[in-house]
DNA sequence: CTGTTAGCGCCTTCAA
DNA sequence: TTGAAGGCGCTAACAG
């Protein structure tokens, strides 16, 4: 079943099969059809390592992630998956688990492979990892972090557009108390986030108060934890906006086991849109950051260099943004609809 | 940056440098050393893909599964992506989006990509699909589907022993009207595990209400509506097991939406343990399937085909069983705890 | 213990 | 339009 019994069995060279299979055009269309049989029937396909081998193209992408536990992640694997399949590349994907020593690891498993291209969606990324890619000659792709060069792009999230949404959708249901529950302030996409909602309230003129402002972990435990310190406050906020969607679960909770409720009480926004937001109860209303348009972007930005196969010439690194978007579910209402409830007591 | 870059600096042969790195112990000490140091200087790694070429053993693993975006499949991805790792594989990774024509691509990536096994973790399979691969030589194992044969092992769930551990917990908490909310029966292993309960009923002499046993669909939504249905019995159940987590996250939704409490008025039970089972309100008890250890098993089985390179005496597959275990959390209660309640009322 | 040599399966000039 | 021949980078005999 090589390359051989098929243009023995195909009455041609190895070559002419060859050919048939890479460029069909550049042959009689009579023998490319003998040809077509006799793959057809041995069920014939190329070793893709011997090609990768002497064509020098993998044909394998890679896919680094934070975890893939993560609900984040799954949807953006499996878009990237898809993009890459469509257009006729395999992928690899590895876990960091956070550890940078694990990121190496996956790095030279890339680099083993003779993957084409890497996308690299974690929060944090080492330099002197970044160089060795370059200095391979692998394009890479960045999620939020590095910056712009030869042969690495660079994916920015328009957090601030996506936040605006949120506080705009709060302040016209008549907020004037809104919190934040930011992620942990060591990430610089936890920075941006919590900058941006700072800068809207500004621009919106309403004052900032310090104490509303939280930092926490991005995780369930963290937002219920974060929200129940918000809620012992003298002048409890009546929104919040959490910095991804488990800290607005967390958060969720937390007023409900004060015997509030939300929206009633207090409206949660989320910020990601994983799978879950839309099954909670309520459901999450949520800044969605689409996984598949991620997706989507880091396979575009990897193509732009891998098609450039002249290393002299090789295309500059490009920036890309991707805004998400508000979705309105049944977390947020206007801060009016208590006063009902407290006029009566 | 070949291998004959690093043979000139270490001052050796090719062979040399290519036996220093692949058995270390057959070539003279400090001649591997002066290797070692060449390979580090240059930062060399060998290329997979030739190694593979000539050796025939491509190292990757491949692994298929129905939707990484189900929750239960990434934990299982990221186990059997360690364990792989930590023996030196590579993996990839496959969706068939529960489409045939998908499951029949991804055997044919595998294929091409000259995976040493593959491990099916999706409900169904197609018997001429398993020839292909049994064809190629290629071993395999399942979860729960397919027969054991020669290069082909299969992973049973021991759904029996954790449905009975869940049932005996629920009857010793005094529960005698439990409900049981199934998958689609079309699954062979939704039948399996409904057949489980109402075997463990009859066990226990309770008697088995046909009203009390629904067929949902393995969502949330499903979860939900089944649930309703069983809240507007004349005799509404005190528990309810379901077929798996998110049935039982929409089966505690049906219950709070009436005004009810779970566990109060109804405990429920899960399967699966999904990551989010822990943080339901309540936690969700549930009946814990290791998606470690079913990656931990199918991972073995493949390698004790793989170790064995003669094809001549292919071992023949075997039949491995993971037991799942009850792991109690706080959505089941003695019925009892709610009579006090309505005493009062 | 080390070097030489012959491919692994395929793609790609180069001639015919 | 086709075939012959030369590698791609490496491992695995086989000699020395």
């Amino acid at each position: 079943m090589g390359i051989r019994e098929v243009a023995k069995r195909a009455k041609v060279s190895i070559a002419t099969v060859s050919r048939a299979m890479n460029s069909p055009e550049t042959v009689d269309p009579q023998t490319a059809e003998r040809v077509r049989k006799a793959v057809a029937e041995l069920n014939y396909f190329p070793d893709s390592h011997a090609r990768s081998l002497v064509s020098g193209r993998s044909r394998i992408l890679g896919l680094i992630v934070s975890d893939i536990t993560n609900p984040f992640f799954p949807e953006l694997v499996k878009g990237f998956e898809d993009v890459a399949l469509r257009h006729g590349y395999e992928i690899i994907i590895g876990s960091t688990n956070y550890e940078s020593s694990r990121m190496a690891l996956c790095v030279r498993r890339m680099l083993e492979r003779k993957v084409e291209g890497v996308a690299i969606m974690t929060s944090e990324m080492e330099q002197h990892l970044i160089e060795q890619l370059v200095r391979r000659n692998i394009p890479s792709v960045f999620l939020d972090v590095g910056t712009v060069r030869p042969l690495v792009s660079n994916i920015e999230v328009d957090y601030a557009s996506g936040i605006q949404e949120a506080v705009r959708h709060l302040l016209q249901l008549g907020h004037t108390r809104i919190g934040f529950i930011s992620g942990p302030l060591g990430l610089k996409s936890a920075r941006i986030r919590r900058r941006a909602f700072l800068g809207c309230l500004e621009g919106a003129g309403t004052l900032e108060e310090k104490d509303l402002v939280r930092e926490s972990d991005h995780t369930i435990d963290g937002g219920l934890e974060a929200m129940s310190r918000l809620l012992e406050l003298p002048h409890v906020p009546t929104a919040v906006l959490a910095s991804n969607d488990l800290t607005a679960i967390g958060a969720m909770r937390a007023v409900r086991s004060r015997g509030l409720t939300v929206p009633g009480d207090v409206s949660v926004i989320g910020f990601d849109d994983i799978h879950f937001a839309a099954f909670t109860e309520p459901p999450l209303t949520t800044v969605s950051l689409s996984r598949w348009e991620l997706a989507e972007t880091a396979f575009g930005a990897l193509m732009k260099h891998v098609e450039q196969r002249d290393p002299e010439k090789a295309v500059r690194g490009a920036k890309y943004t991707v805004s998400p978007v508000l979705v309105m579910r049944q977390s947020t209402a206007s801060p009016a609809t208590r006063l009902p409830l407290s006029a009566v007591t």
